[in-house]
DNA sequence: ATCATTGCAAATGGTTTGCAAGACC
DNA sequence: GGTCTTGCAAACCATTTGCAATGAT
């Protein structure tokens, strides 16, 4: 969906890249940096952390991988390229899935203070995932919003 | 717009979080605590950053202060309460504002993976700054996107 | 053979926290 | 006076980076 990339991205496929792309394809979690880390270090139990920063990076200058800076700090990273939209629980901070079609699509701005060129623009919701809702509709109270925020 | 706070807000009132929050009110930068730690120290010398960040969390937690966290790392923090979204400078991080009847109220997704309550939803637009609008279109190439991404 | 990539460890940078002294109500 | 808040410095945590050794093409 980029329609021009800026710099040479690095091509030469190692041991770990692999490993990395096929582990992070074959969880639906959405996984930080650290979660992937443990992840791959069952298969590859010498892999450093910093590898898997350093990989992350190029497969996502490759176009393989989606980088999701969701609220809460940490960077989780997407194996489905499909275009589709992420639910943010405000419990855990754990993440969903939102099909696209479910989102009516948004015009750009016509102006904007000061004058931007808006290229594009980015969706997250928010809510409680399963295991939160119980927890919030027993003991904690649930903030909710009367209308939309950014 | 929050309905329910879940804990008690601090509310005395310190020379500091006024000034604090004085500072912060006559800033359109939106900016960083580490931006308005230093034009808070032209009028508080001895201002700490701990103190900036600590008044930052009060006042957020009693709803003067909205807590920007946007594309780029850095929290930032705006002292404009009404209803409007951001654009973030894909080339310097620069923060705009986009006035809300610009932006089309989302509906919640009815469903989503797993089954979240989905509660609200942040909506960040991107593109370029007029300073880095120039520079874009001279050297470096600018990233378009052909539709909404998230 | 060349040059990207690795593991390791140290560095970075934004944010948070422990603590004793000081300020608010 | 009691407690919240401050300034300072150290701690934290996610991420990045320098480097010598290793691996891919």
């Amino acid at each position: 969906m980029i329609n021009k990339i800026n710099a040479t991205v690095p091509r030469r496929m190692t041991k770990q890249r692999r490993v990395i792309l096929e582990v992070l394809r074959g969880m639906q979690n959405h996984p930080t940096a650290d979660e992937l880390f443990w992840a791959v270090r069952k298969r590859l139990p010498k892999v450093s952390l910093g590898t898997i920063y350093r990989n992350l990076d190029v497969l996502v200058r490759q176009g393989l991988v989606r980088r999701l800076d969701t609220t809460g700090g940490q960077a989780r990273f997407d194996g489905d390229l499909s275009l589709h939209y992420h639910v943010y629980c405000l419990g855990c901070g754990a993440l969903g899935d939102v099909n696209a079609d479910a989102v009516h699509p948004l015009r750009m701005p016509a102006s904007t203070t000061p004058e931007f060129v808006v290229t594009g623009y980015t969706v997250e919701f928010e809510g409680y995932c399963p295991a939160c809702r119980e927890r919030g509709n027993s003991n904690e109270e649930i903030e909710t919003r009367e209308g939309p925020w950014s």
